[in-house]
Formats: C-alpha cells, structure tokens, sequence
DNA sequence: TTAAGTGCAAATCATTTGCATGGAT
DNA sequence: ATCCATGCAAATGATTTGCACTTAA
C-alpha cells in the first residue's frame, strides 16, 4: 500500500475525505493487475481491513470513477469491472458466442482515438476497452450451421 | 409487418418454431428505427398482439440474437437495447459524466473494423457500437473543477 | 403426435437507497 | 463541532428459471 500513497492522496486533493475504506478501496485495484468486480474488491479488502461494507465499496468505486482514478468495463459478465487508470492500455476482443476474451495492444485504437478527439472533441475512455464480435473459430463454426440447414 | 415476412421466415430457416410471439418481437425491432429495450418491445408488441409474455420476450430476443438478426447494446442505461440488424450502422459516443449521446457515422470506425479482422480474423459487432468517454463540454467542466482545489 | 415454446410466478443478483450513527477535518 | 461518509437492512429492477400447459410442425 506504501506505494500508492500519491494516489490515495489525491482523494483527498480532490476535495474528499480521505477514509479508510477509500484508502483500501483504492489500494487493492492498484495492487491488481487486472479487473476486479466489486464483490472481489469486498473480499480483497477485507483480508486485511475487514470493516468494509458494500455499500461503501459501490459509493467508493463511484467517487474514484468520478475522480478518473480508475475505470469501468462491462465485459459482457453480467456486472461491472474495475480497473486502475494505468497506461500502458489493453483492450479486449469478447467472443459473444463462446465467451472467450482476447487482449489487443492499445495501438490498435489509437489511431481511432485520436480521430474521435480531433473531429468530435470527445476524449474517449479506451482503457481496458471491449469490442464484441465473433471470434475466428466461432465464424467457422456459424457458417458450418447454415449449411447444415440449406 | 407485411414487409418483414422474409425477415420472419428466417427464423423457420434456421430450423425454430416460427410462433405468434417471435414474429412480433422481430417485427416490432425492425420497424423501430432506434434501439429498444426488452420493457418497450413487449409494449409496443402488446398493443396489437395482447397475449405476449416477458419471459417470452426474452428468450425471442436472446434467439434472434443467436440468429444475427438483432443486435444487443448497453448504451450505459442499466438494461440492454435491441435494434435490427442493419445497414448502414450508426455508432454511439456516450458521455459517462453528461449522458448525452451523439452518433457518429460508421465510416469513422470502418478502418479499425478491417484492421482486427485482418490482424485477429475477429468479427468485430460494430453495429450500433458504444463508445464511453468525456464530451467536449465535460472536459471542459472538469478543468476548471480542479482548478478550483488547486 | 410430440418436442419445442410459452405463461406464470417466484427466484436471482448486482446495485441503490433511507436513515441513524460514526469519524475525518 | 460539523457534516460528510459509513453500516445496515430493505428496496429496486432487469433478467432468469422451474414447471405445468400449449401449440407449431
């Protein structure tokens, strides 16, 4: 956690109180190296802190979201992950047919994200972005169907 | 409905049972011109065809998604959007702090689309695809926030 | 005829909220 | 000392599911 010490102060830079359930709230997704769901951030934390609530986590995860300490990703999972504001980028290609998730370098968007500030002014989030699709082997196996039905 | 029989019939193709309940969630969806929500389509499909139930919505709906004739869409609202599967698409620019949402032409994604087929032989489902971020005005905003707790 | 599909009502499950209490500043 | 933040428990609300009944083929 000392190493987050800059990040958790600037809660408190940005005007709020700086509680431990923030603090910790903050911590284990810088800690991790990747998404987290609320309910495994609750668990994380209270390995060590254990007078944690989920409400207090939801309203934590809100304000260091407002605060564009950390993002939101819904990966098509049914609730939302969370992951620190870090560069360098990832995305993800998430197959809708067998579920599976591959990792795409951010240079793949770049070009789109800077073509998206320079003509519409709008500063996209593409961290830990999804792309939904159909993945190289689930396309096979949709078009061994159709014929199977010609 | 009389123009959507093709579009109907398809569901037969794909070897399902082509029930009163199916034709009008199709039909409904591809008379729309924008996205609808599962609560809306049973409505609209409810004024003209009284006996359709929820659960019968969504399982038609999960179906003709399986089928690539509708496409699902989390614009950020806390429950999915349906719309046709359809040319030309549209996208989405949602701002996470205003809600405002303005479309953008497909062209604009269209090299991006090519780039992961050609590099990851992945199907990218750029139909109505959502992109979330800051709107030039929020940007703004932000600015001056932190300016006043610095 | 008969398996696939529907209706109904209850279950699920992530997230939100009201309100009394507590703690950061 | 203030009032922002938390804990708790109950509410919300979209989606899912079990099971008996219905219907498209």
């Amino acid at each position: 956690m000392a190493q987050h010490l800059e990040l958790v102060q600037s809660i408190r830079q940005a005007g709020h109180r700086l509680t431990p359930q923030r603090a910790s709230v903050l911590a284990v997704i810088a800690e991790s190296e990747c998404h987290l769901t609320a309910e495994e951030i609750l668990a994380r934390v209270r390995e060590r802190y254990p007078y944690l609530n989920k409400s207090a986590v939801y309203r934590s995860l809100e304000l260091l979201t407002e605060l564009g300490l950390i993002h939101q990703t819904d990966l098509g999972h049914g609730r939302v992950e969370y992951e620190l504001h870090r560069h360098p980028h990832h995305h993800h290609l998430v197959c809708r047919r067998c579920k599976h998730i591959q990792q795409i370098d951010h240079a793949v968007l770049q070009r789109l994200q800077k073509k998206l500030a320079n003509e519409f002014g709008f500063h996209a989030d593409l961290d830990h972005f999804a792309i939904f699709g159909t993945c190289r082997k689930c396309q096979t196996r949709a078009k061994r169907t159709a014929h199977a039905h010609s």
